[in-house]
This record gives C-alpha cells, structure tokens and sequence, in this order.
RNA sequence: CGCGGGGUGGAGCAGUCUGGUAGCUCGUUGGGCUCAUAACCCAAAGGUCGCAGGUUCAAAUCCUGCCCCCGCAACCA
C-alpha cells in the first residue's frame, strides 16, 4: 500500500479554534487514525496560514507585530487541537523558511514556464493609511440595491457582486477616509493555462461527484488569470524579482502543506520527493471545506502541474456547522470555541457525535444540543461503556478477575462481532464514519442482548464458571468493538486496552482470543452528559462576546484623545433608525445654536431610551460620519457599560442656555 | 427563476442511484431484570414518506409543477 499523506485546511491565524473548524479535524484525524490501525505509513500535517492583510490589520489593532501574532495563536491552535486528541505529525506555520523556499522554487517554476504575465491594474488606495486597500476593507453604497455599508466585492444584501470601482461614495473601512484610484502592476498566474489538464486531472475521481459538479460551472464561465501579488505593506513574502510585491496570501498557504512536509522530512531524514513529486509513491489528500474549493481544486493543482510538482490523489470536501439547526451565532451563544468547550465537556463526546453524524458527502452537518446530550448518553455510555462496566463487575467479585474462556455460544457472539470487521473498515476507509458508528452501536446492542439474556448475574449464584464464560465472551466481543471504535474515541480504546491488560489495540489481534487472562478492575470511559454543562459552554460562549469585547480595545495613544472632540447636546427625539435593525437607536440632538446632529448607537431598544430627550449627553463630535442602519450617523455619544447595558453619559454641567 | 443541500412517526437519521407490503436509534407507554453510570432486555403505540399532478400492475423511490427550511465563505460599533 502506498504511504499517505493527509493534511487539513490551516486555519487562519486571526482568530481562535471553534468547534466549526473542528468537524474537519476530527474528521481529518479519525481516518488517519485508521490508517494507522491498519498499519500504513501515515503523515498527516496542518499549520497556521499566517499572512496576508487581516493579519496585519489585526497585529497593528493590537500594537504588536504580526510575528508576535502568529507566535501566539500558533500557540493557541495547538493547544486546542491537542485538547481533543488530534495529533498532527506537524503543525507547522506558512510563516517560515521551508514555505518561503517552496514558494520561490514554485513561482520561479510558473515563471519559467511561462504561466506568470505581468499587468497594470487600478487599485483603491487609502492616503491616510497609505495602503492599497484589499476588496473587503472598501465599503460603500451598493450600486445596485442602495445598502449602505457593503464590501467592495458583493452586496450583503442583494448579494449582487461587483468592484470595489462601482461602490457608491467608497471609504476606507479602517479610517473611513475617501480612497484614491492608483496604478499598480501585479503578477498574474494563467490558469486557464490549465483548463485542459485541470479537467483531466478531475476527471480521474479526485472530488466527490457534487464537487464536480460545481466546478463544471466555473469551467463553464471560463477559467480566469489570478493576480498572485500584493504591493507592500503586506505581511507575507517577498517576491524574488520584484521588490515591493509579495505573494498573496492565497498562494502561499496551499505551499504551507508542502513546506510543513519538508520540515518534517528535515527532522526526521524522510524523503520529501517521495510525496510531493513521485506520485506512485504516496497518496496525498487533502480534507477542506467547502469554501475553498476553488483554490483547491483549480488554483492549487494547477501551480503545481505548471511548476513540477505533482498533484493532490483527492480531495475529501466536507460541509459547514449548524448548531440546533442553524448557523453558529454569538448571540445564540452556538458560536463555541474549542477551549471553551474543553473547560466544560469531554472531547470524546465531540469526537463521537461529529462521527456519527459524518459522511462523504459535502453536507452540512447539525450539531443539536438535545441530540448530542442523547446520542452521547445512549451510545456512548448507556450501550458501550456498559458492556465492561457490567462484565468486570461479576469477574472482579464472584469470579477472580479473570477471563475464563469460551463455550460455543461465546464463540458465536464473538464471531458475530468480528463477521462485520471489515465491513466497518471500509467504512472507516470511505469516511463514512455515521454508517460505522451505527453499526458499532448496534453491535454493542448484541452484546448486551447476549449478556441479558443468559443472566450471568443469576447463574453466578450457582455457577461461576459459567459466569465467567458468559462475562468472557462479552468481554471478547467489546474488545472487538474497542479496537474499532479507536480511531474514533482513542482515549476510551486506551483506556479499554489497559483494563484488559494489553499495551494497546490492534486490528490483527481481533482474530484472537482472550482466555484463562487477568483483568482490571473496571474504570469509567464515560461520564454521562449533563445537559446542564451544556447549557453552561453556550452561556459562557455569550459572555465571551462580552469578554472580548472588554478586553479587545487595544491601549489608546493620547494622539487620539486630544483629537476627540467631545460636545455636550441636547436629545430632541429617539427614534428608530431608517434600516431599523432591533438594537439600533437614532437619536436627534442639537447644540446651543440649533443645528441638528443624527446619531445611530447600538445601545439597545429605543423605547429604554425615551426618556432621554431634554437630556444633554456626551458626543464625540469629530468622528467620520457613517452611515449605520441606513442613516447618516455623525458621531458617537459616550456610553457606560453597566452589566452589560449601554448607559449614555449625561453632562452634569450643562451647557449654557 | 443566483448557486448548493434538504423536507420520511415527538427528535436525529437510513432507505431514493438499481420502483415491489416504510426501517434504525432516541423519546413515550407497559412489562421484565437488578451485574451495570435512573444504565440492560422484551413488547406496544405512533408516519397521507412537504403539496399537486403524471408514468407504471406497483412510486418515499422515476417525470413535471409548486410550497417550505437551511447554507453560501464564518461574524455582531
């Protein structure tokens, strides 16, 4: 069998691990688990994406470096990946030299081949933050429908796409500062180029049929060139010939599955070649989302073809999260990141349930609360902890801890386990990981079955040999199913594998028979799980906006105080702004000579707030005016944050009459 | 008509490709058991398979039209 190399999508290292990103991890690591029960060579790696705009946005915000940033949640990621078992050979970072050296070799390959052109392109450019300004930092008017406040690629609203050219009264979404048009020249990569060979290449089964299906559209539309660089500032490489430019993040990132491979092959003295260039040497697959198809499947491919690399053997496309059927959300508090998980619920009910409910498809997958708490109860601990939980109590008091062996009758039970073996292996190998659990909870079933119906808890009191025969086969039988369930739920395998006295599980030694053998006494695999805890990581994943929020503001240079212009006015009407999204109060205010000021606030429900008309609050006057919920706000009133309620700040010295 | 996925007993799903008396797990109800984490076992109730047409001896399954839900790049000034 050839050796394989499976890797995830790297996470973006802006923001924490929540349990969305974790359906692709766990998927990711039970089946490289799998692989390793049946004894192939196995990699499986993942790093940190580190660069690009966000990145660099984000560290400035915070007044680090990026360097600083991506250290620290590189940090993070790690520790929460560990926190639910999933072991990565690697994980590495796109932000270090192995990637800066494939990155070269790979854009010096496209060079060569004549596959990169370059072109002059007019780009958004914000004077004041002297930077071209990415897509998603323009916003504006939708030209199309009128919303305020829309990126510069497409319309939230009327999801019409566009360019940032078409926005109406475009501003920069960092400082609100009208941009400028400028010329620059980018670097771009021809992959239409490709077409051909990129049909070929999918058409030998390398994407699940509806992923195919969606590319036939962009074929269809034609593929077009991609501009492959940035002008500086712009966290991320240089690009050898051309100083100033940097590879967009997009094009280095898919390098980071390489580059983490070859930092792994320098440490352990493997052969890179041997998985990156020799396809018959290794398999390489790749498990994503289905938001990144298109790199995936088109650009990614394509680089390599044009810069002599070899291509992906698959790749394995997954769906999004719901959380009690629909889309995470942190008011909902459904919004879960994995360490707040871990500090209330074992990983192996995350583990187990994303697994029952996982197949090959590019489906999404629900994650309902009440579902989980009973799924988890049911199978996990009701059906298989059980099984031991019940057979090791009657060997440890009435039969001398010991397996006996067994009669024809526990033969057959075992044998019924084992008949279905490979049956859940080629499950396992098509990562149908539902229709496996299904057949595992089932097989539990039997053996509980088996064990109620000759009643060793009964016979024991006049036979314990019997007993114990009947507790033997049990225990034989679950140690079939442990082994299986391993990939899925390694700590409670391991666990298993020690109450039987063995250094570990292995799928050969399911063909043998435990007899005349030692036990442990029987230690818990699973605690139920209390939907009260439940309850607890969604109330603690709402305070975390709270947290964040708190705890976000990055420290302020007094530059920017001694700009504030703070003004006392007087409320003369609350009311609900134009868009009149629930949360949004407009307040109508004037100064001592008169003119009227619009502000929009986020500060809860307008009828609280009645009372504040005749009121004189506290406004930063100067701010960038902004339109928010369909109207112009011009400026922001002060506000306290009293237990999480917004409370204006009231003048004390009014102004003058 | 933007694209994609879905609508099957109270919940989560399988079955749909390759038509042939509607299935699994959980929950509910009744009974049994007491070794086991209110865990295990047996039984029962509960479904016009989103709606309407069509093809067929026969439709959850194939065809046509319609309705509804969800997702669309992962976040709240």
């Amino acid at each position: 069998m050839k050796k394989l190399l499976v890797t995830c999508a790297l996470p973006y290292a802006n923001g924490p691990i929540h349990i969305g990103h974790l359906v692709e991890y766990i998927q990711a690591d039970i089946w490289v688990r799998y692989w390793r029960l049946r004894g192939r060579e196995v990699v499986f790696f993942c790093a940190d994406d580190t660069h690009g705009t966000p990145i660099m946005m984000r560290a400035w915000n915070e007044g680090i470096t990026p360097e600083e940033l991506i250290e620290r949640v590189w940090h993070e990621h790690r520790r929460d990946f560990a926190g639910f078992g999933i072991e990565f050979d690697l994980y590495h970072s796109t932000h270090s030299p192995e990637n800066r050296e494939l990155s070269e070799e790979m854009y010096r390959g496209l060079k060569a081949n004549g596959h990169i052109v370059t072109r002059d392109i007019e780009q958004a450019y914000c004077p004041r933050d002297e930077m071209f300004l990415p897509d998603r930092y323009i916003r504006g008017k939708c030209p199309n429908c009128g919303s305020p406040d829309q990126y510069g690629d497409s319309c939230e609203v009327c999801s019409r796409t566009y360019t940032p050219r078409d926005l109406i009264d475009p501003y920069c979404a960092r400082c609100g500062t009208t941009p400028e048009w400028r010329t620059s020249t980018h670097l771009f990569f021809r992959l239409g180029d490709f077409t051909d060979p990129l049909r070929e290449w999918l058409r030998s089964g390398r994407v699940q049929e509806e992923v195919a299906n969606k590319l036939d559209e962009w074929f269809a539309a034609g593929l077009q060139d991609w501009d492959i660089s940035r002008d500086a500032p712009y966290f991320g490489f240089e690009i050898p010939d051309y100083p100033g430019k940097y590879f967009y993040v997009w094009l280095d990132a898919p390098v980071g599955y390489m580059a983490t491979t070859l930092a792994w092959c320098r440490q352990h003295g493997a052969d890179f070649d041997s998985y990156w260039r020799w396809e018959d040497e290794s398999d390489v697959v790749h498990i994503i989302g289905k938001d990144i198809i298109y790199f995936h499947a088109l650009f990614w491919p394509a680089t390599l073809m044009g810069s002599g690399f070899r291509t992906p053997s698959e790749l394995a496309v997954h769906g999004f999260l719901t959380v009690n059927g629909e889309k995470m959300s942190k008011t909902r508090g459904t919004f879960i990141n994995a360490e707040t998980y871990l500090e209330h619920l074992d990983p192996q009910y995350l583990r187990y349930y994303y697994a029952a409910k996982l197949n090959p498809h590019v489906e999404d997958l629900d994650l309902s609360f009440d579902d989980f708490v009973q799924r988890v109860n049911s199978d996990l601990v009701h059906k298989l902890a059980n099984i031991p939980s019940r057979a090791l109590a009657i060997l440890h008091k009435s039969c001398g801890g010991r397996l006996s062996r067994l009669d024809d009758e526990g033969r057959a039970l075992v044998a019924q386990v084992r008949e279905r073996r490979d049956e859940i292996g080629s499950l396992f190998e098509k990562r149908d990981f539902a229709q496996a659990t299904r057949i595992l909870a089932e097989l539990a079933g039997v053996i509980n079955t088996y064990f109620q119906d000759r009643q060793p808890w009964q016979v024991v009191k006049t036979d314990a040999d019997a007993a114990a025969r009947i507790c033997t086969a049990a225990m034989n039988g679950f140690r079939i199913l442990s082994t299986l369930l391993q990939p899925i739920l390694p700590d409670f395998a391991a666990r298993m594998a020690k109450m039987l006295r063995l250094s570990a599980l292995t799928w050969e030694a399911t063909d043998d028979l435990l007899e005349d053998y030692p036990v442990e006494t029987y230690e818990r695999l699973a605690d139920r799980v209390d939907p009260a805890r439940v309850a607890a990581v969604v109330e603690a994943s709402r305070e975390t906006l709270k947290a964040s929020a708190a705890v976000e503001p990055p420290k302020l240079k007094l530059d920017a105080l001694v700009d504030a212009e703070v003004a006392v006015l007087r409320v003369t009407a609350v009311g609900t702004p134009a868009a009149g999204k629930p949360g949004y109060v407009k307040l109508v205010l004037e100064d001592g000579e008169g003119a009227a000021r619009t502000v929009i606030a986020r500060i809860g429900d307008p009828a609280d707030f009645k009372h504040l008309v005749g009121e004189d609050l506290l406004i930063v006057g100067n701010l960038v005016p902004k339109k928010l919920q369909g109207e112009e706000s011009q400026g922001m009133i002060l506000a306290a944050d009293v237990d999480g309620r917004a409370i204006p700040v009231t003048a004390v010295a009014s102004r003058k009459q």
